[in-house]
DNA sequence: GTCTATAGGTGGATAGAC
DNA sequence: GTCTATCCACCTATAGAC
């Protein structure tokens, strides 16, 4: 009966291998990486997660949780969906500005060489993502906050992610977070602005 | 003296190489990989290319020249700026089309896991196609066929080719290649139209 | 639940014959 | 320039003691 306050082994592996995965990838880490750094062998981690993918599935599971609770809090935060939107962007620079990539970008990358449990739910991370910015758009638009080109929001929405996922991709190699902030930059002068306007 | 026309092994083994990383990444294939797709040995592709950076950096400076003769070519074939754009973002398109991603984009989600030399060519193709862009912009400016937001052309330029790249990624798990043109859209009616329109 | 020990496979790379 | 043969490091994964 350990007296350990709450987080088991089990969480401590993934908060590792998160932030390892974000770095150099889902094929770019092993476990005896992760046994290295928490200090343990990587039978114990078989022991948690018995094959890599368990832990890969387990991983895109928890990240999209935690995603999806941020954007539900942007949205009871902030009355205004301009700053809903701003809000949103940052969830994206707090990544690259710990030298980080989206999980599931990364992720996105690597999607040929994995199995399909872990395909079939980064395809629901951007899904659900696209379509929360969507009914942002759609709110933003009600509010006369919000300008979007003709297009229905869904393509808008899928523009917005995409360039924010492309943004952190490109400022790895070439302008680091001012890169991702100017890119930012650009597409909040687009789209944050009054319809008409 | 063989009577093959004029490619010679090095060049095939860039051939299957590019294709290869532009899909499962420069970290997921292996000499072996191209060994059997081209019924050699993997001592053979060591006598081309000693070691698996040294093909990297051929890769990419391979790439990096053949993407810049494109862009010269799309310079002198349409003397209309808003077709220059349209030009452009096909080559993109052209990539994802075939289920591919650029092959710097993919490099550069790996590209904690790269040496110098591969990282230093990494950031001169996105420095050079972000520089060919702003200029693009320029002349859209003076022409008056492109808008773009207040900001300066290089933050413009780098939305772009990051809004390019981040929709062949997302594409991948999300929305194929409809979804790429979806955003791509959405970028061209933000940028395509008369200043001031 | 964590360990030691190890299996079985694949990775990049080299020596030397042809 | 391409081959056979091989090295050694590392990978994922498992069996079984504690």
């Amino acid at each position: 009966m350990q007296a350990r306050p709450k987080t088991g082994t089990a969480e401590l592996i993934l908060d590792a291998t998160e932030r390892r995965v974000q770095s150099v990838g889902y094929n770019g880490f092993s476990y005896a990486d992760i046994a290295g750094e928490l200090g343990i062998t990587t039978a114990s981690i078989h022991y948690h997660f018995p094959a890599k993918a368990d832990l890969g599935v387990r991983l895109i599971e928890r990240y999209t949780q935690r995603f999806l609770a941020a954007l539900s809090e942007i949205e009871t935060a902030h009355p205004c969906t301009l700053e809903q939107l701003k809000s949103y962007t940052a969830l994206y620079e707090d990544v690259i500005a710990n030298d980080r990539l989206c999980l599931c970008g990364m992720m996105a990358s690597e999607f040929e060489t994995l199995d399909e449990p872990m395909r079939a739910r980064l395809t629901e991370f951007f899904e659900r993502n696209e379509e929360w910015v969507a009914h942002l758009l759609e709110r933003g638009k009600e509010q006369g906050m919000l300008a979007y080109p003709g297009a229905d929001v869904r393509k808008a929405a899928n523009a917005i992610v995409s360039m924010l996922e492309g943004a952190m991709l490109v400022a790895r190699a070439h302008g680091g977070v001012a890169g991702f902030r100017a890119a930012r930059d650009v597409m909040l002068a687009g789209f944050g602005r009054p319809v008409g306007g």
